[in-house]
Formats: C-alpha cells, structure tokens, sequence
DNA sequence: GCCTATCCTGTAAGCGCTTTCAAGCGGCCA
DNA sequence: TGGCCGCTTGAAAGCGCTTACAGGATAGGC
C-alpha cells in the first residue's frame, strides 16, 4: 500500500509538467504561469513530496548545514551556543551538524573529517580546545570558519567575549567589597581563553594596587570535583584568600563545596565568583555571583557571520561582545576576622 | 593554488583505475589487487581524498544520518540523551542530526519535516512533548522509529525506564523515614511520563496504607520558578507536606528555594526527593536524593536498536531500565515538630 | 602450451535533483 | 496576416558516487 515516498518525477507526472518545472516552482527560481503553479502545487500537496535534500545538495554543491564543534553538550555553557546557532541556522533553512569532541575518544580531527565528508558549508568552532596547529588545519580547508572563544588571530572570522574585562569586572567587584586577597581557579591548561582572563585578573590586581600572589592562582583544574580540591588547598593556607574568583561556575561550585567542608560560610567568610552566568546560578544557595557572558547571542551571531559569508556578504571579522557582573548572594564585605591567620 | 577537493574521479586518474575501484577500495566492498589497492590509497592519501557523503547517501539510499528528536537540549536530561545517543551512532559510522523543538516557534512538525527531507536513515523520538496524534503521523512514515520514554504502544519500538517503579522507591523511602504527608510536584500536563510516575506514586502510597491527598498533588509546572511557587503553596497549607517527591530535579532544586523562602530547611523540616540524578545534585546544598535514570544509557540504547532495525535484524519492541535511588542529604527522619500546624 | 574457471577491473546506468539552452507559445504592432 | 519579441516550458547534461554486468587478465590443470 504504502507506495515509496514520491520524487519529483511522480510529481511531474501527475501534474503533467517536466520536472524542470516542478523545481522551479518548489525553489521559485523562476516564474511559472499562475495555473501552472497551482497543478503543481496541488500535487505536491496530493503526493505528500519532499524535497530531497542529498539530491539537492548534490546539485547545488550546498547541503546547507553548519557543522558546529563543541567540547561537550552536557556543559551549559556549549549546550547554549548550540541552541542560539540553531535558532538563526533554523531560520534561515540551514541545520546544524554537532561534532562534539567529548564524544570521540579518537582525536579531534576524525570529527572535522566526518563533517567534512558531510560537506557542511560552514563550521562553527566553539570548542575549547582548540589548539593552534589545529586551527590552522581548519583554516586550510576551503570552507568559511568562524570562531567562538577561540585563540584571536588564527581564523578569518571570531566572537569573542571581553575576557580580560569580564575578569576585571569580577576582581574590581571583589575589591570594592574590601578583599585583598582574592584567589583565581585558571581554565584547563590549553583552554584558549584562560590567558584572557588570567590576564585580566592581573591587571586588575595592579591597577588597584593589590599584589599578584602566585599561590593563589591554580591551574589545571578540569572538573567540579578538581575544582572542590584546589579551593580546599587554598583554604588550608596560612594566607588563605577571604575571595575566589573562578574560571566558570561549575568551578564556582566545586568551590561551594570546599568552604562548607572546611566549615566557613559564604559571603561571611569568603566570597565566592563565577563565570558564565547558568541557570543554576539563581538557585544554589546562596545565589552566585557571576560574570555573564551572552552565549546563546554569540552561537546566534557566529552563525550570522558565517551565512552571510555564505551569501557572499562581507562579514565583521571580528565581533567583540561585552560581559557583564550579576551580582547575587554569594559575594559579600569581607569581615576583619576573616582573617583567619 | 588550493585546488577544490579532489572528487573520486582525480583519485581514479591519479591512481590509473577506473573509479569503480576506487569506490571499491574505499568502501571494502570488493577484492582488490593488493598492487592496485595500494597504489588507489597513495592516491587518495596524496589528494586528501573525502568521500563525499551525499553522492555516496544519493546512490546507496542510506544517508548514514540518524534523527534525534529532544525538546530542550539546555535539559540535561536530554542532553545525555543525545550523548548516549551519539557516542553509539559515531561508533558506527553514523551522525546524529538533533531536531529541538524549543528551537521551532513553528509546530514540531515542521521539525520532523526538515529531518526527513535531509532523509535520515531513522528516528529517535526522545521528546517529552510527543503526543498520540503526533506519534501516530511519525509512525506512519516508512522509516523506523524507537521512542524514549514516550507513549507506550504507540512505536514499534521504545525505550523506557520503568517510572512506576522509580516513584515507588522514592515514596518508600520517605516513608520508611517517618514521612506520611509526602507531597508530588507532577509532570506537565501531556508529558507521557507524567501519568506513569503519578500512578506509582498513588500505588505506593495505597500499599503504604498512606491516603491520597489530592491537595498534595501539583500539576501544571513547568519551570523550575512554577514549582518554586507552586511548593511555597504547599508549605501554606494548614496540613503541609513533610516531605516532597518532584518530577524531576529541575522541579527539585525551585522546591528548595521555596523551602527556604518559608524559613524552613532541608531536610530537617522538609524531606525533598527529585528525578533524574543529574550531576548537580551532588552539588547542592543539601545534596538532592534522586530516582536515577540512566538517560546516556537509553540514548545508547535506542541508538542501538536503530542500527540494528537498520542492518535488517530483529531488534527488541520494548526495552525496559530500571530505576535507582540514590540517597543523599535532601531526605531525613521525619521529626515530630515538623507537624507544625 | 591450450583451455577453462576464477578473479579483478572497467563500462555504463542510475540515485533525485538543478540549471543551461533552445524550442515553443502567445501577443503585439505594423 | 506576417514578423518579432518576451515569456514560460521541456530536454538534457551533470552533481559525485555505487553497482550490476560483462570483458579481460590470471592461474591452474591437462
């Protein structure tokens, strides 16, 4: 009964035209006389047709899909890139093709190859660790690339957030509070944004006169439970931090964890910072103050770039958006007898 | 100088075959000289051939692309999904193309529709959304579907966890913990697994000799700042709940918030259970107990019997996981002081 | 060294669509 | 009525690949 899906030579057929003209009117590449249309139209409409895309990608050389490289989905943080990606890929017919890296124990680049192979007309690398002898193999491919986060100055086109402002916001807020001793949890080793923000937190420190302490910048912190562990360290120093300033709020979180086992509070005793601005954030207790980065604007704006190079338009090769501080109940005055030492 | 990639042809050419037995080399699909084979792969390798997936999709008929139908991707509960999903579909040699429906303004349908006209091989219908219409119009298309936690006996195949179970274990352990007014914080309305959670709940209370308070039952919630509302509603009662069972841990977390909004706390006045155990809930503050469902799991599994739908065997029409409890510091004894009222 | 069976390889016909090009159609003006 | 022009339409080639099918090479047996 159920006869295979129909192509767009039984559509032809029923409405006696030539597929030429069936494509034209499916596309509307050309004009086609009203009454023409409308048998057409019809029994597309009585065939149930659709459009083959393979065949169609084929012919045109567009697939009309984005290929977009993540780290890993299950993370907030790339989950919102995805979704403003393909809220603007959607909108402009285009569908968005996931490779996350997570997903593939094998290297990186098996992933770009089987986008690849799919032909996606474009790629978004939001991944975060992207290197930059990987980079520059992307770049080599003949495909527009854009950038999200990534290191500055390897692909043609970039969004980029305000690193070192969104880290000098955090560390300024801090200090207005009356921290002078205010720790930074890094990025992962390799994470291109980490010296962003590691930058910014310097600078920041200098500017309002407040020494760089070495001690209280860890590095090569990869989870929420890794995090938890470098704060406990901190905490256990004789010249503990009565602040943190962490690289994301999964970090921040990991944090909250150390100061409750090591028995102080927050704000009382040590204020806490993130980075990213989750949803989470509102409703862990108490509410973390975070640095907030658009990343659902950024994965839309990324695919903008990229479908207007597509189009053939020039795009802003470089698109800068700005962070801003949410302040909520986990930062707070430091008290003189939070130092404890 | 950067040539356009090299097509089957320039690889044929290079290697001087025809491009049959290139196609050959490439594909495994027959014996090749090994003389001739190797001088086909220095070929390809010299070229940086790719095979071009949508020729390959167009004369095989098999796009080697499976649908993953998900509501919100920014859920972890999905987003594991799509990760099981994924890491089963790379293995062998597959994509996953996501369809979420948050992203369409437009009806899902829509969503559906674009799935198919990029012809993927199959389907994952792991919306929560899925209604019986809608599920009758997906099976009617002549590819094979597998269904998570949706509708029963609406696919030919489906992956469920056994809800019923996994609300009993949650309303049994409050119970054993002294709790009597346990209160739940339902699906939304139309959510499949809404009815099946409900309906162990009220089945475990009955076999606990528990009564069924139809006040302590919420529906309608829908974020995580309407159960927040709705359980500040709970905990005005005259006969306030003691404990609370979410639907899921989303609901769970708004639950506390409420919690403390009414100068109460967890779990000395109030027990909370959730759903789902995401990797939050080791973070909170107290740590949430959870019926655990092993969401990458299913999307393995559903992967799973895809493929094998796919490479023609008989695959199982209902597989069921079961559900866990994982008890952590959001549960406690039930003290005689919480009767407040 | 010849014949046959086996195996490898090339030829060519699609897969379902777009798009160029030329033919066909009707209308308009002279 | 004839000629010309501007349309819409159809024929056919081609996008890059797979896959019968048949032809030719190879090897084995005598």
């Amino acid at each position: 009964m159920a006869t295979r899906t129909p192509r767009i030579y039984d559509v032809a057929r029923s409405a006696r035209v030539s597929i030429a003209t069936v494509s034209r009117v499916a596309n509307g590449t050309a004009r086609v006389y009203e009454r023409t249309e409308a048998r057409v139209r019809r029994a597309m409409e009585r065939l149930g047709y659709r459009p083959h895309a393979l065949a169609r990608g084929l012919a045109t050389r567009r697939s009309h899909t984005l290929g977009l490289l993540i780290t890993d989905i299950l993370d907030p943080y790339f989950a919102e890139i995805v979704r403003g990606a393909q809220e603007r890929a959607e909108s402009a017919g285009y569908v968005v093709l996931l490779g996350d890296a997570s997903v593939h124990t094998s290297a990186e680049d098996l992933l770009v190859k089987r986008l690849l192979e799919r032909r996606v007309d474009g790629l978004i690398v939001a991944s975060s660790r992207t290197t930059d002898a990987y980079a520059a193999q992307l770049a080599s491919e003949d495909i527009p690339v854009v950038c999200i986060n990534g290191p500055l100055g390897q692909f043609a086109h970039a969004v980029q957030i305000d690193h070192r402002k969104g880290a000098r916001l955090a560390v300024e807020h801090l200090a207005s509070l009356g921290h002078t001793r205010i720790a930074h949890i890094t990025g992962a080793v390799g994470v291109p944004t980490r010296q962003e923000r590691l930058a910014g937190y310097r600078a920041a420190l200098k500017d309002l006169g407040l020494s760089y302490d070495l001690s209280l910048v860890i590095a090569g912190v990869t989870s929420i439970a890794d995090s938890h562990d470098a704060v406990a360290g901190l905490l256990g120093l004789a010249a503990a931090p009565t602040a943190i300033f962490a690289f994301n709020d999964r970090w921040a979180i990991g944090a909250y964890a150390a100061v409750r086992d090591a028995g102080l509070r927050i704000p009382a005793d040590v204020s806490v910072v993130g980075f990213d601005d989750l949803e989470m954030d509102e409703w862990v207790q108490p509410a973390l103050t975070s640095v907030r980065q658009p990343r659902r604007e950024m994965g839309r704006i990324a695919a903008d770039v990229l479908l207007a190079v597509l189009a053939g338009e020039s795009a802003s090769e470089l698109v800068v958006v700005e962070p801003s501080l949410v302040i909520r109940g986990s930062t707070g005055t430091r008290r003189a007898h939070a130092d404890r030492h």
